[in-house]
DNA sequence: TACATATTTGAGTGATCGCTCAATAACATT
DNA sequence: AATGTTATTGAGCGATCACTCAAATATGTA
């Protein structure tokens, strides 16, 4: 609540009084919690204050709190939404598909794409809060390893699909598979992160697009 | 310097007196590194506090500041520490090997091997530094950036050794097989890290050396 | 031994931290 | 319109942060 400088100064102190603790307009939930996701994603836990919070979601120490309880609290709902949109994305992209493993390709190949198009792109929020995380908060580690191990069933399933489908083989190990493969996505992510070049970056995708289409039994 | 609760009281008063500010063994360089080393790798930059730093060195702010000037130049020297040991246990499985492509392959299963014996075992701290980093401290997560790339260039070396000893091909891109090669290495060290059991942590590592050793052209 | 120099301590600084709560504004009910 | 209820603000709390510096201790020199 600055006070106006201007050349009417009487109508800018009357300006100043009626404006003191003028009350926001109620925020919305879901842009906050959006908001909260991309600054942790970014910042870690650790590095992320409750000013920069504020910051991000305009919203005051008192509503930060009657909302969301507590610090570790929003950051575990933050991490629950990048879960939960993780685990949309990679559906969204083996719906509808008739080849699960060129699906399962392509999603590699698109880790290259959307870090070419994304200057600041990040790893893997999941991998950032384990590798992050200290014995005092253990629990949000524990968490991300959670839904880690969610998200490698989810491509285990995918893999299933491509048995059914039978591009793979029936007595292929798809957990393993899902392992390695979630393996390779945080190892692209990383290099994304660290900002090797795209034609590298993409040469890397490839290759490890080409390890999974070359699983395909031949038809 | 507590007093002592013992049974004489004017002994225990008078050792209180005798002990008040007594002065500490001086401290040893490279062990101060070392433990500071190790604490930054387990808890990270920002999570790690100059308390922590007192009691994992054993030492005082004082000294501390005399010693490394900030909290940020210690991490600094203590990032190099870990780049220089982590260079010299990459080129001593490198030396007198006959067979460069085996040696590569050992290393990735050495690291399944590793983190079977070390329970709280850690990603790569140049990685976590990377993802760890904010803007505030930007120079930090460039320097490990650097590290990382000067680790890659080792390995490509390595990858230049194979081609010379005749078990790669003259014409393969050995910047990419190391770009790629140290990529796995990252990826089976955050799977180290997120406590993915033996058995599997084994395959994988079996795996990427098995990739490793395939690029073998038949003698 | 006396004095000078170097080193370490740890109390204290100003700033920032996560969080609380009384005051105020906005909304709902009668 | 008056009253009651709910939601938001933001000053301030106690704790912790990175760091400083005068005092004390240890070491070196003449």
């Amino acid at each position: 609540m600055t006070p106006r400088s201007n050349a009417n100064d009487k109508s800018g102190l009357l300006q100043y009084v009626l404006e003191a603790m003028k009350r926001a307009q109620p925020y919305d939930r879901e842009t906050a919690l959006d908001a909260a996701m991309t600054l942790f994603w970014t910042k870690g836990y650790h590095a992320t204050s409750l000013k920069d919070l504020e910051g991000a979601l305009n919203m005051k120490p008192g509503s930060i709190y009657a909302a969301f309880s507590s610090k570790e609290a929003l950051f575990s709902a933050a991490l629950e939404r990048y879960f939960q949109q993780t685990k949309e994305v990679f559906r969204s992209m083996h719906r509808d598909t008739d080849s699960p493993l060129g699906a399962l390709a392509d999603y590699l190949r698109s880790i290259a794409r959307d870090a070419d198009t994304d200057p600041d792109c990040q790893a893997c929020m999941l991998i950032k809060t384990i590798l992050n995380a200290t014995t005092e908060d253990a629990a949000i580690a524990e968490q991300a390893r959670h839904y880690l191990d969610q998200i490698r069933d989810e491509i285990a399933t995918a893999f299933d699909r491509a048995i059914a489908s039978g591009e793979l083989p029936a007595d292929i190990d798809t957990n393993h598979l899902a392992r390695r493969y979630q393996a390779n996505i945080s190892a692209l992510k990383i290099e994304a992160h660290r900002g090797t070049g795209r034609n590298e970056l993409a040469a890397l995708a490839d290759e490890a697009a080409g390890d999974v289409e070359r699983l395909r039994v031949r038809q």
